[in-house]
RNA sequence: GGUCCUGUAGCUCAGUCGGUAGAGCAAUGGACUGAAAAUCCAUGUGUCGCCGGUUCAAUCCCGGCUGGGACCA
């Protein structure tokens, strides 16, 4: 098995920092497991590295789609298996370092995805139109398992089951069936995490910094060429808040406020995610000590066959 | 100085014609397999400003005190 190093945590705990470090050390290239930062121009927002921040380590996955286009999990997952095995075949050690879960556990785990056609507009419209009720009525016709496990209220949910039927003529219980729910990596999961009062404190501070740097001009960059609010990239925290500021609905310490808001709930469901959907070696950044026995750790893990 | 309004959950406020109280937001926990920075679920004990009075019983009525606000001087 190809080793793989994982680099997760909540979002302003340090992990760019802590990853430039271990990279420079393990001769290392980073994989950004990030489902906003694969988008060109959208970088303050989504706080990309900055070129002088990285230090010469190759970077991944990063600006790798115009702001307009639309990316998906299993979009990730092909593509970050690509990288590592590009980095491996070159000698290097592959780093994923980033906090979208899914597409990280989606990446080393053995999670399948069929192929799958672009969606049919009007079945999506049919969909769409049902109330919940309908929608579970007819998964329960199809996939009684899903019916059972997505909560009604969870619309897109479950609109999703259906349309993995609709697309693929597999289910998602079947699909979910058919997998070990197993790594696929030999991997190295180092979780960052910190006191969380300390955490929220630091993304207040971020967020604040975001803005000095230009964060409302790069909006209005993106709204300049085309990008609106709609589209796929502009759900991101960060971003889509200003829609009210243009709308003239809020004004900009209000929506500074709400991006705040919403990075500290983001940061609470990223450890719900780390905490309960893959083992991690949890490093505390605020501990040195922590720090150095992580790198023991790893040393010896690397050197392990 | 006077008159009136006001003080209930971290915040904004409901409410109890007297039987110790509840919404939204926040917060916390959880779910998560093609939108995941998304989507969804669960959780509400708080000297009802303080002291006293009336009452079987007061957050609610009465008196005083105190904080906030408005207006009149």
């Amino acid at each position: 098995m190809k080793k793989v190093v994982v680099l997760v945590g909540p979002t302003a705990v340090g992990k760019t920092s802590l990853s430039i470090e271990l990279a420079k050390e393990l001769n290392a290239e980073i994989i950004s497991g990030d489902s906003i930062q694969v988008f060109k121009d959208f970088s303050i927002g989504s706080g990309k590295v900055k070129r002088e921040e990285m230090l010469d380590i190759p970077h991944h996955c990063i600006d790798i789609l115009a702001p307009k286009d639309k990316f998906s999990v299993a979009d990730f997952q092909r593509i970050a298996r690509e990288k590592i095995d590009e980095i491996s075949a070159r000698n290097h050690l592959p780093m994923i370092v980033g906090g979208t879960g899914l597409y990280i556990k989606a990446c080393i785990y053995d999670y399948e995805f069929s192929s799958q056609e672009e969606a049919d507009e009007e079945i999506i419209k049919k969909l769409e139109a049902m109330n919940n009720e309908e929608l579970v009525m007819e998964l329960q016709k199809i996939d009684p398992e899903q019916a059972q496990a997505i909560h009604p209220n969870n619309r897109k949910r479950l609109i999703r089951a259906l349309l993995i039927y609709e697309m693929t003529a597999v289910t998602k219980s079947d699909q979910i069936a058919s997998q070990e729910h197993k790594p696929i990596y030999d991997a190295f999961i180092i979780g960052c995490t910190m006191d969380r009062a300390t955490l929220y404190e630091r993304i207040n501070e971020r967020v604040d910094m975001m803005v000095e740097e230009g964060l409302l001009d790069e909006i209005k960059g993106l709204l300049a060429q085309g990008v609106n609010f709609d589209d796929h990239a502009m759900q991101g925290i960060g971003y889509r808040e200003w829609r009210a500021y243009f709308d003239k609905a809020m004004t900009k310490d209000e929506v500074i406020e709400e991006i705040k808001k919403h990075s500290r709930q983001f940061a609470k469901r990223q450890y719900t995610w780390f905490n309960n959907q893959m083992p991690i070696h949890w490093v505390d950044m605020q501990e040195p000590d922590s720090i150095k026995q992580l790198k023991k750790m790893l040393e010896a893990w690397r050197s392990e066959q």
